[in-house]
DNA sequence: TACAATTTGTGCGTATGTATA
DNA sequence: ATATACATACGCACAAATTGT
């Protein structure tokens, strides 16, 4: 594990040790050898697999810590990240109440199908020409009131059965899609507009036509940077807003 | 500099040598004696007046990289980060077109001035009873169509003068409060809501009343998350929208 | 252009502390 | 109590970037 020592390329081609490292941790986490929520090695284990030295590991680890990938417990050992919880729930979900006070939506799928991509969707979602998408449209609700309406669009090929398998959606669909199709939402990249509401979006929001709504337009990208998602929002902020922290 | 070590208390006061470092380091550049731009001496000077190894040393540097404090150049040194350049604008300038592209905005100060804060604006900025604002109001061109009107508010007593002494305003605010002010915005807390145009905001924005509009609450806040300013924007996303990428 | 001094970046090794099972 | 695994702290050697001579 020392070919760029050995071999130390001006190139552009060129990376320190524990950024190859990390490269290869990577690649082991997203065949699926190591899933989500299990744990790898030890610290000492994968210095010496990997003929480095701990130092040189423990950089590498720390980077995946700070990329969210790896969780690291004194005394238990390096786990591979999961999305269940509140924590990583609220990392995507950013409709909370105007005094900042989180709460968790309840959502209430309204239908789902596969059809045809778009030429935009073929686009955004990096598909083959012609391919197809399951498209899932749900309303989601805050202190019992409807708040969002959304529509979902995902690869058909990659999330085969997902348009009927689970009779219930649950309403953290990325801890779906990473326990049963291995696709983990490492980031997001979101556009707000504002826009007036019309007709069928008033009715399944309960609100008056032409009211004011944020649109949201969402892809979600996995560690790759590849779109796994897209999702298209548009909320009330008649009792709720958008939050970011910056 | 091993008090901790020495005196291993138990109590929840206990941190590790490394963080006890970052916070002197910190101290000193809070205080002003490392201003904004300034290079701080080098790992191995500061190393030894603290009496620490330079590993320690390094650890509690790049914490404070990590949390954009400092920013390190091998070969020429660690200064203390500044917030001119464009990456820092559009760290806190969200606002772009709808490909993604970003823009940088234009302003026109409409007016300024001094009055007392209202009870509200006493809470947030954490102001004393009875404490004096500057008020600022401005619209922001981009691409040049006025597409921002805002109201930005201050403390009076930590920006003395700024009502008046800068003839021209930069559109740049945050760059002045740091150079001029040593007030350094650290991080921001938007909260985002969809409203309808009223008559003024239609005709600062060249649109018509009600229009659907973002409306945009942000506190800005200093490394220690204390408040020191708060901004109220309200943008038309006809030809431009909000941009958060998770 | 070449060279040296300075400063940060990378990599190795070791010892000890602390949390967990 | 013991073993395991991560956290902290120390030290050293060399590479790479920057600056000035």
């Amino acid at each position: 594990m020392n070919e760029a020592l050995q071999n130390p390329q001006k190139a552009p081609t060129f990376q320190p040790l524990y950024m190859q490292i990390k490269d290869l941790l990577m690649e082991r986490i997203n065949t699926g050898e190591w899933s989500p929520g299990t744990f790898i090695p030890s610290e000492a284990a994968l210095a010496s697999t990997y003929q480095v030295s701990v130092g040189t590991l423990r950089k590498a680890l720390n980077e995946l810590v700070a990329e969210n990938v790896v969780v690291r417990q004194q005394g238990k050992g390096t786990s591979v990240a999961t999305h269940d919880g509140d924590h990583a729930l609220f990392r995507f979900f950013n409709i909370c109440r105007p005094d900042g006070e989180r709460c968790l939506p309840v959502s209430i799928v309204l239908g789902r199908k596969v059809r045809k991509a778009t030429a935009q969707e073929v686009q955004e979602l990096g598909l083959a020409p012609g391919g197809k998408v399951i498209h899932i449209s749900r309303t989601r609700e805050l202190d019992g009131k409807p708040v969002i309406y959304e529509d979902i669009i995902l690869c058909a090929d990659r999330f085969i059965g997902l348009e009927r398998q689970p009779e219930v959606l649950p309403n953290t669909l990325y801890r779906l899609y990473q326990q049963r199709f291995g696709a983990t939402v490492a980031h997001a990249d979101e556009r707000i507009f504002a826009i007036s509401a019309d007709a069928s979006q008033a009715q399944a929001l309960g609100i008056a036509t032409g009211a004011p709504l944020l649109q949201i337009v969402r892809t979600a990208l996995d560690y790759q940077g590849r779109a796994i998602e897209k999702r298209l929002s548009v909320v009330s902020t008649q009792g709720h807003c958008y939050i970011n922290r910056i």
